[in-house]
RNA sequence: GGAGAGAUGGCAGAGUGGUCGAAUGCGGCGGUCUUGAAAACCGUUGUUCGGGCGACCGGACCGGGGGUUCGAAUCCCUCUCUCUCCGCCA
């Protein structure tokens, strides 16, 4: 969510910023100004009518003190007529204060001044590539046909128990993945982040925090009968720790990464983008999460894509890094970076992590706060987080590339992990 | 799941209807003293919204929500959570 202070501050300059991600705010803009000052003028009458109310209320007191019975029943009378005003004043603030907050809940935030302007995937901004050269062959086998072949994951057997997109991990498949959980975390915590377990289904509050809710309602499995949400990534319930804190200055940056499954419902994909492990309802990731100074969030932004930029070349994977066009970010972002390994049978670029910086959008939903050393002033912090690495995609890749007649070959790192050199 | 107790400022802990945003202690910050430090002493120390250039002024906040009352941290209802005991259980 948007600050007020920016948009009644800086109105032109969040129009224009908001005009890249290809949202024409000016109008939502004008209505919000317009509920802001109407709150302020409501909160300011209602505000006088209770300092009325108390200044009388402790009169009255006074009055019974004394003994002057009558005066106090009289000033009782008085109260009569401003305790209905109050009310109705009240009942106009808060009306006044959801209307606003209705309306700058649907602005999504500012893009990054580096953010390229664009409609969609086309236009996003190749940052670099790297790893080994693409190895063109057209007697490859996609990964589904590898993990049937040698009976590693099973997509039928995941129907059965539950539905597509829960496939069962067996033998070695099932060590392989655990094995890219715990390198991930162990790279992780190496570099500094701190490991948690969260829980794996979040409350309403936090699902409000990160920005899933209101508007992605729809995109998370929902348990109605105690109204929790199974998680469609750490990112929830490692950034809600932070939900109504204030850190101190000198905590920062504050580093965390945690594994979980992730939960999605994917309602509406399709085709080629669901096949075998392209795109499911249940996978594993590990995710790195960091809060952060205003004054150095982007390169703490920086340092996350070198951490998973690491990852990707000790996999040995053919890599590239996109900084996402305007029109292709989420709605919460500033600046995203998006990490795609190549898949040499499919012939195509996966997308396997996502790094954003938030700056204060998601830190004003959760009231995540520091206390500025210099003014001793509560201020909002900044939050990013990135995948470091969702499963699914790296093993379809590493699958897919590694492919021999002999059998898959594991990567060097995973071997201490994995306990053997092939899948076969 | 059943019975009981509780939730107050950074922490501990008073406060059961009126000048209480809240005693006191600890902690934090500033100062006096000291060569320096400790101790002692003095002062200061919550968040948030609105008004004002400002000094300041006003509102809200004692787990959340609602109610009673001229007036609620205090009384009532309700929800959530914590603790103790019993039951069940990985």
């Amino acid at each position: 969510m948007l600050t007020l202070k920016l948009i009644q501050e800086n109105t032109e300059f969040v129009i224009e910023r908001l005009a890249v991600k290809n949202v024409d705010a000016r109008k939502t803009i004008g209505k919000i100004i317009e509920l802001d000052n109407k709150r302020k003028s409501v909160q300011n009458q209602s505000d006088n009518k209770l300092a009325e109310l108390n200044k009388v209320s402790q009169q009255i007191g006074g009055l019974i003190k004394s003994g002057q019975k009558e005066q106090a029943e009289k000033a009782k009378q008085v109260t009569v007529n401003l305790k209905e005003e109050i009310k109705q004043f009240t009942q106009q603030l808060a009306d006044a204060e959801n209307e606003l907050k209705d309306v700058l809940i649907t602005l999504p935030n500012l893009p990054h001044s580096s953010v390229p302007k664009g409609k969609s995937a086309e236009n996003n901004e190749v940052v670099r590539t790297g790893g080994p050269a693409i190895f063109e062959n057209s007697n490859l086998l996609p990964h589904w046909e590898l993990a049937k072949k040698y009976d590693i994951i099973d997509f039928d057997l995941g129907n059965k128990i539950t539905g597509a997109g829960f496939p069962v991990y067996k033998g070695k498949g099932a060590k392989f993945q655990r094995s890219l959980i715990s390198f991930f975390l162990d790279e992780a915590i190496n570099a500094g982040f701190r490991e948690v377990i969260p829980p794996f289904m979040v409350n309403e509050d936090s699902g409000y925090g990160t920005g899933q809710l209101p508007d992605k309602e729809g995109q998370m499995y929902h348990d109605a009968t105690d109204n929790f949400y199974l998680i469609p990534t750490a990112e929830v319930p490692v950034t809600n720790i932070f939900r109504d804190v204030v850190v101190n200055e000198s905590d920062f940056p504050v580093k965390y990464t945690a594994y979980s499954p992730c939960f999605r419902r994917e309602a509406g994909s399709y085709g080629k983008d669901v096949r075998g492990l392209n795109r499911l309802h249940q996978f594993d990731k590990v995710e790195i999460v960091v809060i952060a100074n205003p004054k150095d969030s982007y390169s703490q932004l920086e340092l996350m894509v070198k951490h998973v930029e690491s990852l990707v070349t000790k996999l040995g994977l053919p890599y590239r890094i996109l900084r996402l066009c305007g029109g292709d970010m989420g709605f919460t972002s500033a600046l995203t970076y998006d990490f795609e390994v190549y898949s040499e049978a499919q012939k195509r670029w996966l997308e396997v992590s996502s790094v954003s910086n938030f700056e204060t959008f998601q830190a004003n939903r959760l009231k995540l706060r520091y206390k500025d050393d210099a003014t001793k002033k509560n201020q909002l912090a900044h939050t990013l987080n990135g995948s470091a690495l969702a499963l699914p995609r790296i093993v379809a890749a590493l699958l897919e590339n590694n492919q021999t007649s002999d059998g898959i070959i594991v990567p060097e790192v995973l071997i201490p992990y994995t306990g053997f050199k092939i899948i076969n």
